[in-house]
DNA sequence: GTAGAGATGCAAAACGCTTTGCACAACGGG
DNA sequence: CCCGTTGTGCAAAGCGTTTTGCATCTCTAC
C-alpha cells in the first residue's frame, strides 16, 4: 500500500466521502426521516421545509446510496446474463433484447460471459445464491454447472434462453421454433425441385439442432444424407469436402444446420469447382450478419435471437418484480426463412 | 400463461428468507462476530468451534449476502460498461476484453447498452453516482451525456474506451492506433502499384475517422479522391455508385473507414460490371467476422476490439481497487493489416 | 369547550454484515 | 507471586437507507 506524495488533490486523489442522508439532514436541520419522506414522496412534507431540503440536497450533490437502498429493500434491481460468448452474433443480440427489457422494467443486467468454463459459471452463480442479483437469465452452459444450476432453479428465479440441452424441465424457457425452421427449408428446397439434399446437422446432445434436423426431414421428403457436423465453420467445409472428394455427391442441395457450417460448405463446393446456387443450393440457420453480406447472400432461416433475450427477460422480470420464483412455462418464438441468392432449381 | 396443477411447493411460489449470520450463529450457538471470524479467516477461532459453525452453515445452506458485505466494505466490485450497441461485432468483442480483464480481478460487469439514448445513458450514469458500481469503462456516447460525464470524470474512477470524439482530456484512455492503421493500408496500396485512391472517410466529428484517413493520404502518396461517409453499408454504396456513375472514376483502389462501407463499395462495384481485385482493390477497416467470410474476403485492418476493452478495464481497475480516480493516460494498441483477396496489383 | 382529524416531523428499529475494543482464562518466565 | 502473552469469544458500533409508530400542534365541527 503505497503512499503517494502529490499535493493533497493532484492526479491519482482518493475519493472523498460523499454526502449521506445523515449529512443533509443536519445542514437542513431536519431529521434524516424528512429528508428521505421528500426525496421518496412517501409521505407529505411541508412544501416549504421540503424546499429547505431540496436545496441542500443540490448544494451537495447528494445522491442516496442504492447500496443501502437495495439492502433495506432486499433487492438490488439487477439481473445476471449467463452467456458463452458475447462475441457470438447470437448471443450479442440475444444480450440486446435482454438489456432492453431489462430497461424497460429499470432492472440492471450483469454480463456474466463464461466461455463454458465453470470456475466461471460458478461465481456467477454464486451471485445469485449470495443475493446480489435478483434472478438469472440462462443460455446454455458447460454440464457442471448445469447440474448445480438445477438445485437453484426451484429456489432462486431463473429463467432459460433458447436452452438447448436436455435435462432442464420444470423452468421458465424462451426459445426459437426450431423445428418450424427446419420444415421451412425442407418446404423451400422441395418447392424449387429439390429431391436429394445433404444435411448438416450439430451434435446429437443440442436439441435445438435435432429439431431442426427433424422438422427438415419431415417436410423435405426426399432423400436425404445425414453428417453430423459440431457448428464450428471448419466441419461444414470438411465434410462436404470428403463427400465431393468420394465422388458422384448424392445431392443437389445442402442445409447446413447453422450459417457458420454452411458458409464451410460454400467454400468446398467453390473448391470443388461447383457453382452456387447454379450446381448446388446452399441454406444455413440463424442469419448472422455475414449471411447477407455474403456473395452469394446465404439463404437462410432468421432466429429471433433479440425476441429470445427479450422474452426471457420480460417473462423472468414479471414474476421477480413480485419476489416470486417463476413457474414452468414455454416462449416459442417464430423463426423466419430469408430467401437470398445462395438457392434455386437444380441443375437438370 | 399456463398454470400448471403441481403440489404445494411448484409454480409461483414466494421465495423464503434465507438464513442470515445471525441464525447460523444461534443454532451454533456462538455470535455473528465469530461466524464472521470462522468464514473470512480475518481472526483465529477455535478449531473445534470452526468446525460446529462450518457444519451448521452447510447445514443451513448459508451464504452472506453480498449486498450487506459491500455496503459495510463501501465498494460492490462491479463496473459499469457504457456502450452505444453491443450487438456491433465491434464493441461484443470490447465488452468481451472488459468483461475477462474485470473477471481476473473478481469485477463484475453491467451491461449499459444505450443506443445513443441519453435518457438511457443518464440512468446508468446515476449508478455511478449512487456508488452501485465503483467504476465505468466508457466507448463513446452521445453528446447530452458526454457533457455530463466531464462533470464526473475527476469525482469517480472513469476511463474511456476508444474515445472517438473531442473534449474528453485528462482521462484514462485506451485505443486502437488508428493513424497507424491508415498507414498500413496506404503502403500496402503504393507497394501494389496503386497510384490513385478513393477514400471514404466516416463523420469529420469522429477522431478515429480523421485518424484513419490522414494516416492514410500520408503514407499512399498518390492521388486521393475524399468522400464523407457515415460508417453505415449504404454510404459506401452511394458515394462509390455516383462516382462511378459520372463515368471515368478517378481511381483504382477504394479505402473506405470501415469494413461496413467497405461491403458497400464493393456491392456498387459489382453492379458497374468492375471486378474486385482485378478492375478495382478494396480496403477496409476493422475486420469484422463477416470481412474474412465475404467472397472475395476482405483485405482490412484489424482493429484490437478486445485488447482496446481489456486495456481499459485492467487500466481503471488498479486504481478502483486501491479506492482512487485514475488520472490521465493514453494507451495506443497496435493494429494488423490483414491482406486478403480483395487487393491486388492494379489493371494496366 | 372538546373530540376527532389532519398536518408535520422525529426516534428507533431493521436490513445483514465487518471490525474494533474488551474481557476472561490459561500459561510461562522472571 | 506477578506480569506479560496468547488464545478465545462477545458486545457494540457502524455502513446508509427506509419504514413504522408516536408525539405535537392546529384546525374544524358539533
Amino acid at each position: 500500500m503505497t503512499r503517494d506524495p502529490h499535493g493533497p488533490d493532484s492526479g491519482r486523489s482518493a475519493v472523498r466521502r460523499p454526502a449521506s442522508i445523515k449529512d443533509v439532514a443536519a445542514a437542513a436541520r431536519v431529521s434524516p426521516t424528512t429528508v428521505s419522506h421528500v426525496l421518496s414522496g412517501n409521505r407529505p412534507v411541508n412544501e416549504q421545509t421540503a424546499a429547505r431540503v431540496r436545496s441542500v440536497v443540490n448544494r451537495l450533490g447528494y445522491v442516496p446510496a442504492s447500496l443501502a437502498r437495495s439492502l433495506q429493500a432486499g433487492s438490488t434491481s439487477v439481473i445476471g446474463l449467463m452467456i458463452p460468448d458475447i462475441s457470438n452474433t447470437f448471443f450479442a443480440e440475444l444480450a440486446k433484447g435482454a438489456e432492453d427489457a431489462a430497461h424497460d422494467l429499470g432492472y440492471g443486467v450483469i454480463l456474466c460471459n463464461t466461455e463454458f468454463d465453470a470456475e466461471r459459471e460458478d461465481r456467477y452463480l454464486g451471485m445469485i445464491r449470495s443475493r446480489f442479483i435478483d434472478g438469472m437469465v440462462y443460455a446454455s452452459g458447460s454440464p457442471p454447472s448445469r447440474r448445480r444450476l438445477e438445485a437453484l432453479m426451484g429456489r432462486f428465479p431463473i429463467a432459460l434462453a433458447d436452452e438447448e440441452v436436455d435435462g432442464l424441465e420444470g423452468a421458465l424457457i424462451a426459445t426459437a421454433d426450431h423445428e418450424a425452421g427446419g420444415r421451412l427449408v425442407g418446404e423451400h428446397l422441395r418447392e424449387l425441385g429439390h429431391r436429394r439434399a445433404l444435411m448438416v446437422t450439430g451434435p446429437r446432445e443440442l436439441k435445438s439442432g435435432v429439431a431442426r434436423a427433424g422438422g427438415f426431414v419431415k417436410a423435405f421428403q426426399g432423400h436425404v444424407t445425414e453428417r453430423v457436423g459440431d457448428f464450428k465453420e471448419h466441419s461444414g467445409y470438411r465434410l462436404v469436402s470428403e463427400l465431393l472428394a468420394a465422388g458422384d455427391p448424392d445431392f443437389t442441395a445442402v442445409f447446413a444446420a447453422n450459417d457458420l457450417m454452411a458458409f464451410g460448405a460454400l467454400t468446398a463446393l467453390r473448391e470443388a469447382g461447383l457453382s452456387v446456387p447454379g450446381d448446388v443450393s446452399v441454406v444455413g440457420f440463424d442469419d448472422i450478419r455475414a449471411a447477407s453480406l455474403a456473395h452469394p447472400s446465404l439463404t437462410t432461416v432468421h432466429q429471433p435471437a433479440y425476441d429470445v433475450g427479450r422474452t426471457a427477460t420480460a417473462q423472468l422480470l414479471q414474476y421477480v418484480s413480485r419476489g416470486e420464483v417463476p413457474p414452468a412455462s414455454r416462449h416459442t418464438l417464430p423463426v423466419e426463412l430469408k430467401v437470398r441468392a445462395s438457392t434455386a432449381p437444380p441443375a437438370r
